[in-house]
DNA sequence: TGGCTGTCAAGAGCAGTGCTCTCGATTGTG
DNA sequence: CACAATCGAGAGCACTGCTCTTGACAGCCA
């Protein structure tokens, strides 16, 4: 990756980074499908045609706020994982659990883009899987640790026709680098997946309104209740 | 309800009806940001802004289309509930269950308009939430009944937070005339419903592309797990 | 240094949008 | 019958994404 050389590439650079954060603070407080062109151009005081220049439609955009989005919710994973111990596999857990709902939390509309209803004439391009798959990335690296330590208990066996479904996740779990989870985990890591985004979509989207007043309690149970379902065991070793 | 009676309410709910079906027609096909006024009314045959004589905004349109889908999920839920022997409960929780999937497989522009990213202005009307309702009360309808016949076997105790969380629920649930499902039945079906709430949107949002080839399959496990977590046996009685 | 080429922002313009307002025509009611 | 309410049509406003052309500038080769 060479430095920037040239001015012109600077200058490109940097206008196309300033694009992106005008383009998100507007996204963040007005929400994707009122996302302007036009608005972001006349904020950076610029003529709306420019903006052609760097991305080539107003789709390109949003596809880069989808894939910045992605790394940023995986980038929070992944520090709050990285700043427990290695060996505490159960308070990893629960700090990347707690992670994906505080991010969800702090940025509403970028986890509603992500995660909420896609976008209609959109495909989402092959650039935004290996950001989109970090967090599961995450959550399955607790795992595998735990069971490398010797410290997993996992759950029983499948029965046939949703254990043949867990073998395709395991070539897939393979091509992420991510071997050594029992596939009889892999099934409950994508069961708790699965009820960590119920969890926060629930939440974040209002279908919980007024049900609960303290929704962080209810989800520190169930953080607690997925992990035994994986049967992470607070046992720990040194990391 | 009187009767229709002069010929222009007559015409009235007609129209109505028609806008409303049009929409929803354009909704399915071209997903919810792409709905327009101007389209709906162009293959009405009518000029767009008699449109505002019926709804009084875009938004309106939209809140009557997602009022309609909430009653017809829901409705499709407590068929398939009911088409069931009463003393069935496991099977009523499978039926009930896979309604809510297959509806959303069906209609999967409609099912991302209630349940996946919310509309940025928009502010769910209190008529919106009896009929969003109607899904987690059949699902709840179910395990009352077990619980009445004697058959529930509900999980241990929550820890403390946790479970004054479910006690504000529970004040909730009668409201909605659905006493007599235990507080830890109470926390476990909210669970379940997360759960089924969090693998149809996945699916439908495209999360799980590639990696499954049967969903159904995986789909069929897990809500037998969810009867499982909850309580749910298969003994029946004479329903 | 001079000139060519590719890149750039600006501006006009097109087709479409939600929404408002006015204006006759039609309908229901006192 | 006459008044009032309601209706659809149409023009118009401000906005959108996007395309095309134009003229200015930077980078590169001779």
């Amino acid at each position: 990756m060479p430095k920037l050389r040239t001015a012109r590439e600077r200058a490109r650079s940097e206008l196309t980074r300033e694009i992106k954060d005008e383009a998100r603070r507007q996204l963040a407080t007005h929400g994707a499908e009122a996302l302007s062109l036009r608005a972001v151009a006349r904020e950076l005081g610029v003529v709306s045609s420019a903006l052609y220049r760097y991305f080539p439609s107003r789709d390109d955009l949003l596809t880069a706020l989808i894939i910045d989005a992605y790394d940023a919710i995986g980038q929070q994973v992944e520090d709050a994982d990285a700043r427990r111990r290695r060996g505490d596999f159960l308070g990893r857990w629960r700090a990347c659990c707690h992670a994906v709902r505080d991010w969800g939390l702090a940025h509403p509309r970028e986890y509603a883009l992500i995660y909420g209803s896609p976008i209609v004439g959109y495909q989402a391009p092959r650039d935004t899987v290996d950001s989109a798959a970090r967090v599961p990335r995450a959550l399955l690296a607790v795992v595998r640790d735990c069971a490398e330590a010797g410290a997993l208990e996992p759950p029983s066996g499948l029965p046939r026709a949703a254990a043949r479904q867990v073998d395709q996740l395991v070539t897939t779990v393979e091509d992420l680098r991510l071997r050594g989870v029992p596939p009889a985990a892999l099934g409950a890591v994508l069961t708790a997946w699965t009820q960590l985004y119920g969890m926060v979509s629930f939440e974040l989207f209002g279908h919980l309104e007024g049900l609960f007043d303290d929704k962080r309690a209810l989800f520190e149970h169930s953080t607690g209740q997925l992990a035994q379902l994986i049967g992470l065991r607070p046992r720990s070793r040194r990391g």
